[in-house]
DNA sequence: ATCGGAAGCTTTAGAATTGAAACAAACCCT
DNA sequence: AGGGTTTGTTTCAATTCTAAAGCTTCCGAT
């Protein structure tokens, strides 16, 4: 093991140690003041990105997860009120989810506390940590041999 | 939604996206290569930090998922004999969790590739940023108002 | 036109995950 | 010693998650 490789290992254990601890306090929060889980938020967060609706595929790429996955989560949301399936015309295979304007309103408070949680997580970082970390994780993720996933742009 | 707020807000999600891409990375390896799974991998791995054995709560603390997870998930390198828990002696509620000498035999071989994996994806970020990026991450981690786990010394 | 393969999604089986409840053992405190 | 609380762990129900298999629809080449 050269030295570089045990730094690169520290690292991803940093990576993995860090972004645990967050998700842990966010879903706690999301729990206890909206009875609701991350996953969910995560997708209606990905749908409000895109108002005009993703397809199931373009969520699961967006939010890195597999394909099942994405349709048990949305079932569930459906099942409430929250999105929406629609067809798309000219192609009987997919669909363009999308948030109802309930799903949406009932966003917009989650977001909002969420988006307070996130920054005073980091509230001790500065602006100027904040982007150079931001500019090196982006260095990391742009890695050759991963992150083949296509960018979704509708 | 201050400035701040939003470039918080792009370094969360920033950080998720990375962690998320090398976690699968590193999932399909485990799977291809090993036939194990990433929690499994993760659990080893923390045996194979503490040779003398960890407590299940202090596996839990150290993985930073929940109590139950952790059962199950050394259940099943129990009944395949990678992991054994013995009795703490004075303390009858408590086990102690180790990896078993053909655990550890098994767990040697995957922790190579693993490291290679790891330092393959980092490649090309080079010394210097791995060891910045490390330290944004280390003052990140220490939120005042996060990561109250306390740290397990044994 | 139709055949073969690719694309989009769901289903399935099983693992992982959480939060809460349950339980036993250990630890106070008086 | 007894009673109440805390600690260590498991169990439980529900959700999340993956990988693989299956189904339907689309598309390109012939």
């Amino acid at each position: 093991m050269t030295p570089s490789s045990r730094d690169h290992l520290r690292l991803w254990l940093k990576l993995l140690e860090t972004t645990r601890q967050s998700e842990t306090l966010l879903r706690e929060n999301l729990r206890r003041h909206f009875g609701t889980t991350l996953p969910r938020f995560d997708v209606m967060a990905a749908l409000d990105r895109f108002p005009k609706g993703l397809r199931m595929s373009d969520l699961s790429r967006e939010l890195r997860v597999s394909n099942g996955n994405v349709t048990g989560i949305v079932d569930r949301l459906v099942d409430e009120g929250l999105v929406a399936r629609e067809g798309v015309p000219g192609d009987r295979r997919a669909f363009r989810v999308l948030l109802t304007p309930q799903g949406r309103a009932q966003f917009a408070a989650q977001a909002r506390a969420h988006a307070r949680w996130v920054s005073g997580m980091m509230a001790h970082l500065g602006e100027d940590k904040t982007a150079a970390l931001t500019a090196l994780l982006d260095e990391l993720a742009e890695t050759p041999s991963v992150g083949r996933g296509k960018r979704n742009t509708a």
